[in-house]
DNA sequence: TTAGATGCAAATAGTTTGCATTTGT
DNA sequence: ACAAATGCAAACTATTTGCATCTAA
């Protein structure tokens, strides 16, 4: 019963919420997933062939919990019509969306460090995470067609 | 009847999409929002103050298409419930997210040209436009519990 | 002129709720 | 022990669709 913690799900507990069977499912099912982007609807589906025993509205509230503590965040790729939702490993995520075949392309480093300590510092806050996504054109869209 | 067209409004025709009543009115209420959030609740409820024989499904899929092209942006802010269409103004938007209180802090600059530049070389793609979130604690959420 | 876009209303997803019961701490 | 979280199913929103009509180019 007793695996050791996430730090997710260590998280979770000092911000003072019960640790849950329901909440560590959907966590493990995000955390599983490892770089794919999920949908509410994939994630109720494999939370369900996990255990079928967990209803759909602890699923949505627990992806409610994580997101208002910025363990995870919704976000609109590959079809802006369902939000996916979009683990912050360690605080950060970056992608580049094309806008004509709307394919996503995910890169690791962005040089944040320096900006986010300016922003600590002058409006007097503290950043843990961050979300970076990149708008333009990939580079079989702009070879298949120089006038986009 | 023509008005000079706003850039927003010639990417939408030069992306070979017709002008019509409805993108147009759908694009003034965003472009008179300057920096609010608006959800597509509040877009359909300005539209109709503006023109009330637009229908509910037009607005919608303008904005698809708005945002297919990533001159907005679905995000969620201000209560993870509703996605809220956030402008991309000249390309860029950015703000900071309190993890506590939800709050939102807009920044102006961000120092992003040195990246895109090299993303641009490195993978091949041309990128015009970003969405940068910090997600942190805010002044006041700090100063109230240094144990958050 | 005509492909593309619209408005309408009905259909569909997707998400939230109320409440009795269960569970983590 | 008991506040917090759950599962269920019903209620509710928000968004999408099909189609006849209209309109921007």
């Amino acid at each position: 019963m007793h695996q050791e913690l996430s730090p997710r799900a260590q998280r979770l507990r000092d911000a003072g919420h019960k640790l849950t069977h329901a909440r560590l499912t959907v966590l493990r099912v995000l955390e599983e997933s490892g770089r794919e982007h999920l949908t509410s609807a994939e994630v109720l589906e494999r939370v369900d062939g996990l255990d079928s025993s967990i209803g759909r509205a602890s699923v949505f509230r627990a992806l409610d919990l994580l997101t208002s503590l910025c363990l995870i965040r919704p976000t609109y790729i590959e079809s802006s019509l369902t939000p996916k939702y979009v683990l912050l490993p360690d605080g950060h995520h970056h992608h580049i969306i094309c806008t004509n075949c709307h394919r996503v392309i995910e890169f690791e480093d962005c040089s944040l460090d320096g900006l986010r300590a300016e922003l600590e510092d002058r409006l007097h806050v503290r950043l843990t995470g961050h979300l970076l996504e990149f708008y333009g054109l990939c580079e079989a869209c702009l070879e298949a067609d120089q006038s986009v």
